[in-house]
DNA sequence: ATTCAGAATGTTAGCGTAAACATTTTGAAT
DNA sequence: ATTCAAAATGTTTACGCTAACATTCTGAAT
């Protein structure tokens, strides 16, 4: 073969056999019409033989960028949201003709600086930082100014542009649809006290019960999971008044319909229950959660673009993507008392 | 700013500033100790103001190699397995200072060498293939010469180096254990008839129940889903030999469950139950599945192994991964009849 | 046959880096 | 002071590609 002993065919190994010039065999490449048939052919024929493929580098040392955002995410990559918000990434950058470079951030303790430091080395026009659980410093992280930078947080950054779910709206939007099936009571029994979700999702709740003229009861938290789900329905079973619940997670309203149903209570005849994240589907057989799906797609498509158009503005963006609530039969009109 | 207007601070733009060749600047920049400690600090400085990054296509255009791995995914990155796998590969490219470039494969029909074409623009030096669903062209894909080409699946490819995970071995671990448990009646009903992965498990199922001696009853078959789990546990509830049951998945057994407590059969004591996939961790309150875990992620850092290193043997490697048995409460020994 | 515009193809140069080699500096031994 | 090996630093070059410009063809109109 024709090949050089280190490499792989180079621009030049396939002018020499097609018998061109360098800049015939590129102009083939990019799909100039400014060569005759004939001599495609010849060059189309030569890649072919040489199993040319152009080099990258090269390129995108010419073109002065790469065509490639990164994105550093935490080490589990597949968590609820995260793994849709890679998707919709993944989604707009195929779009755009982009390549994706995904950096996996393991460390103990996460730091956006290194984040931003070990993409710098990366072929990519611009980051998206997805690292989840507050990073220690993330109020004193500064953006290198090569690279335009994108993070998917909670709460907005200071010098970058910041992409988030609206939590806030998740519970606007819920309470609006509770209150508007009749429901005057509605309870609140959210994740982690302090986790940043939950506090969104707190202030929402109060401030569209407020704005509904309604009393606000002492909201609960346990820890996102099933089992601390059943504890507090256990109490909210309790509660005469209470007509409607707004569990922090679908695996938490899972657990509150079980300790509701234990308790006597029928699910919705007597509570209604919400959950939020709408990852219920297809998982516990003739169980049709409402619930509440963020738009973790968009969110991911909203990072992309704003990575890749390098606004670079004084007050950099926050953008709040709203979801959808996703009526289905756990939630129903409360019963004349 | 000293910075050029078309883009970032290149070598020789430090050099300037720090008052010295750019080799020296170079030698800085990768930690050669032949660098006097007075002019490294000079350089860092200039590197420092000047908010320096090295070009990643310089350096591979020199070096001949990107140290990346491209990842060829259909839409549905985040289905079950897969992200597993793509956390594997993550994390192994991350141990071997490897950089990962994800392609999202979205086309209405996949094809290996769409994927792989792709792939060829891209700064990768090896790449893996892992289009779930058998793609059309699967036997007659030619891998390029130009780089590794490692494909995911669970058949072996004439041409590729492949891995997969080891379906008849689930069979058989799950067929064992519940044989060691006492257990001679054991039913399987997996998913998708045609599926490959359910074809591997029935053949695993019915190998391992003939070295044990014990009578092969017709398997039963859903489509994955708890609804499908439900109907068929129903049938398996009026089956009074049958004292344990091997279902495709976990969201199967889990409707298998629920039919057979609705039929008035205890789990385990009546009737045991395992499933596959170990997917419904702390996800059903007061549920603890006995189940097989893949070791997806160990697929993700095999397959990764051989995408860097360029083993062109004459027969390429097909590995096929052990998962592990994960014992619960679903199980339990047949009660003496 | 000659002319000439436009099409086809070729030449030059530079993108940023680091290996290989060349030169200068340093400091210890005389 | 001189010598000289080792350390520090500099110079040259090539990696593969394509924009910009330069040259050579082609074929229709004269």
């Amino acid at each position: 073969m024709a090949r050089k002993p280190n490499g792989n065919a180079s621009i030049s190994d396939v002018a020499r056999l097609a018998g061109v010039s360098t800049q015939t065999v590129s102009r083939v490449a990019n799909g100039s019409n400014a060569v005759r048939p004939a001599t495609r052919e010849r060059v189309l024929d030569a890649m072919e033989q040489l199993g040319y493929r152009p080099s990258f580098a090269a390129r995108s040392l010419r073109a002065g960028r790469y065509r490639s955002v990164g994105l550093a995410m935490p080490c589990d990559i597949s968590a609820t949201g995260r793994r849709f918000q890679l998707e919709g990434i993944a989604t707009a950058a195929a779009e755009h003709q982009y390549a994706l470079t995904l950096v996996q951030i393991c460390d103990d303790v996460p730091l956006l600086a290194g984040a931003s430091r070990r993409m710098a080395a990366l072929p990519v026009d611009g980051q998206i930082l997805g690292l989840g659980s507050d990073p220690n410093d993330f109020e004193s992280f500064v953006p290198p100014s090569t690279i335009p930078t994108v993070i998917i947080s909670t709460r907005p950054h200071p010098r970058c542009a910041t992409v988030s779910n609206d939590q806030v709206a998740c519970s606007v939007d819920i309470v609006n649809y509770l209150v508007g099936m009749g429901h005057r009571e509605i309870r609140y029994a959210g994740g982690r006290r302090e986790a940043p979700a939950n506090l969104g999702r707190v202030k929402g709740w109060e401030q569209s019960m407020r704005a509904h003229g309604l009393t606000l009861r002492e909201p609960l938290f346990g820890d996102w999971t099933a089992d601390s789900g059943y504890r507090l329905g256990t109490m909210l079973a309790r509660d005469e008044q209470c007509t409607a619940i707004y569990a922090g997670n679908d695996a938490m309203a899972v657990g509150i319909i079980l300790a509701l149903r234990e308790a006597g209570k029928r699910v919705p005849e007597d509570v209604s229950v919400m959950g939020v994240d709408d990852s219920m589907v297809g998982v516990i057989p003739r169980l049709e959660l409402s619930s509440y799906r963020f738009d973790d797609e968009r969110v991911g498509a909203v990072a992309f673009d704003l990575a890749v158009n390098a606004l670079a503005t004084e007050e950099p963006p926050h953008i709040l993507v709203r979801g959808v609530l996703v009526e289905r039969s756990t939630v129903a009109p409360p019963r004349n008392r």
